[in-house]
DNA sequence: AATAAAATGTAGCTAAGGCTACATAATGTA
DNA sequence: TACATTATGTAGCCTTAGCTACATTTTATT
């Protein structure tokens, strides 16, 4: 089996931190889909009257088949209401958590642009990074913005 | 259906741009595992000696199942050359791609602390982040860093 | 009102990536 | 060497999340 685990030099990194990270990983993006859901119901409800499933659709980059069985998936969590051939609608639940990550998009976005990061990729990498960013790097995302 | 296309005013974000930076952290979401596999594996190799499946399955956070199902899908990419019970080695490619990774994360560590977050959060959050973190968003963070 | 078009829904497929339970191989020890 | 332990492998289950093809409902246009 190979069990050094005195012997040898010490790890790079101990492997609980890392499992324990990685599986922290994994969590946040179990949530991310419902993340990017309420946000973009929240946004075109806002810009459009309401959120229709074409819309989130188009606006996902996915099919309505896809987004038809994932607002399945968000009524049962409790972040949407839904009615057959209605528009969708967020849940108490769910409008709070879409404000939460409107927010902070907004400042993972102005983060990397204040570090000279265009626009577009900006826009980019924070639709990815948003999702793995704790409260406390958060605060310090901010903190560097009104410095 | 409710089709304003031209009589509202601009969503917030345009769907396009929004689809298209989605569909790009999906395509990441997809190699993710394989590098943080790689990674694991080259410095398992490094400290150990070699990297066995259930080094890797602590290390990760997964049942030595997993392990198994994911080193066959790599040795199909061509990152990992896997023979029964037998350690598990990185090809070229896989080398490659675990030197790039390692070197990224360690950058994204970095530059987290450097903004004043602990290292164990930093080590955290980088652990997600460092998937998202394109080459010029990578660039813009090492230059914070030497400054 | 009839018809055409668009939106929505559903059946059923794929793949990744988790898991438990069990079988087999390799290794360490009495 | 025999036996116990550990490591590895495999069968089969689940969920998420993507898709195409097709059915149904709603909405728009004659
Ligand atoms: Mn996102
Ligand atoms: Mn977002
Ligand atoms: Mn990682
Ligand atoms: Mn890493």
């Amino acid at each position: 089996m190979k069990t050094p685990t005195r012997s040898a030099k010490p790890a790079v990194r101990p492997s609980a931190l890392q499992a324990e990270s990685l599986q922290h990983t994994r969590r946040e993006h179990a949530s991310e889909t419902a993340e990017d859901y309420v946000e973009a119901i929240a946004d075109l409800s806002a810009s459009q009257g309401e959120a229709r499933v074409v819309d989130l659709a188009r606006r996902l980059g996915v099919t309505h088949v896809t987004v038809n069985r994932t607002l399945a998936r968000l009524q049962r969590e409790g972040y949407v209401s839904v009615r057959p051939y209605r528009a969708i609608f967020l849940t108490d639940s769910g409008r709070k958590l879409a404000a939460e990550c409107h927010h902070r998009h907004g400042i993972v976005v102005a983060f990397l642009q204040s570090l000279g990061i265009p626009e577009k990729a900006a826009e980019i990498d924070a639709e990815g990074i948003e999702h793995h960013v704790s409260p406390v790097t958060l605060a310090a995302f901010a903190k560097h913005l009104n410095r």
